[in-house]
DNA sequence: ACAGGATCCTGGGGGC
DNA sequence: TGCCCCCAGGATCCTG
């Protein structure tokens, strides 16, 4: 599910409840998550206090002092703080029960998220080296992009989902991105000139600045770290609109598979042509 | 190098 | 009501 804008809401809401808090029990469910818990990592974490919370890409960076969690939502991953007192949901896989009569909660119904221990900062970001997790789009260095798209044939739909090339962009924002820089998905990164290559650059920050304003989208499962639904998904131009008239010139939007996803564009606003 | 498919999971929606 | 098929904000591995 969620993308950059999500993350970004989820790490913006869970801050003000984290920060300063310590974990005083963390209880795991027997489901094994995409990484699976190990309860060595426990003695670690316990009565740690909780110095930042941070995003990068998708991923989520809990700073503990000297350990870190690192969390990712996957699809359908849930990560709130709430009232101990709350009922938990069914698919709740990790409780950390805090010092404030709150619990830190992380649910994901399909559990192709993850919430794994690093021991430290340096073991983390040898993850995410190892990894090679791109630029953030809000950092990211024009020319070093146009050099990213210049040396590939592989289609800007493609380009925009490689978390190596820039961090944080998902299915959602990348056919929102490519409608707002009106570049048609199938266009190979090589055939784009600078000027094409920097209003893209330029679509990606503009669209997710606006979903991160409107708090993310939530089509179903995702919710920000207070458990509010965001309100992004009421201003799709071209995700989710086959069929429905463009925004801009009422042609039909069209979607197309594409890198393996689902992919919806202008066919008049968006044209092939270079 | 790159496209495409399968995989990890669960649940919702549509068609019959 | 039930069943079957397709679909889903991600990442990764394998094949051709």
């Amino acid at each position: 599910m969620p993308e950059l804008p999500e993350v970004e809401t989820v790490v913006r809401d869970l801050r003000p409840l984290l920060v300063g808090r310590s974990f005083i029990e963390i209880t795991v469910s027997k489901k094994a998550l995409r990484r699976k818990w190990s309860r060595s990592w426990e003695v670690h974490l316990l009565g740690q206090r909780t110095r930042a919370i941070h995003r990068r890409g998708k991923w989520i960076l809990i700073d503990l002092g000297e350990p870190w969690l690192l969390v990712h939502l996957g699809m359908t991953g849930q990560f709130t703080v709430v009232s101990a007192k709350v009922p938990r949901e069914t698919h709740t896989h990790v409780v950390f029960s805090l010092d404030d009569a709150n619990e830190l909660r992380f649910r994901d119904v399909r559990r192709f998220g993850s919430v794994t221990y690093y021991p430290s900062r340096v073991k983390l970001d040898a993850h995410f080296l190892q990894k090679g997790l791109g630029p953030e789009p809000f950092d990211l260095d024009p020319d070093c992009w146009g050099e990213s798209l210049r040396n590939t044939r592989r289609s800007l739909k493609a380009i925009l989902l490689d978390q190596t090339v820039v961090a944080g962009v998902g299915n959602i924002y990348a056919d929102e991105s490519l409608f707002e820089a009106r570049l048609h998905p199938t266009l190979v990164g090589q055939t784009l000139n600078p000027k094409q290559a920097e209003q893209l650059r330029l679509a990606i920050v503009s669209v997710l600045t606006r979903a991160i304003e409107k708090r993310g989208s939530s089509i179903r499962d995702y919710v920000g770290g207070s458990g509010l639904r965001g309100q992004m998904q009421d201003e799709f131009r071209v995700y989710g609109r086959t069929g429905e008239p463009c925004v801009r010139c009422r042609t039909e939007i069209e979607r197309i598979a594409l890198a393996g996803r689902s992919t919806h564009f202008c066919p008049k606003c968006q044209r092939k042509r270079v």
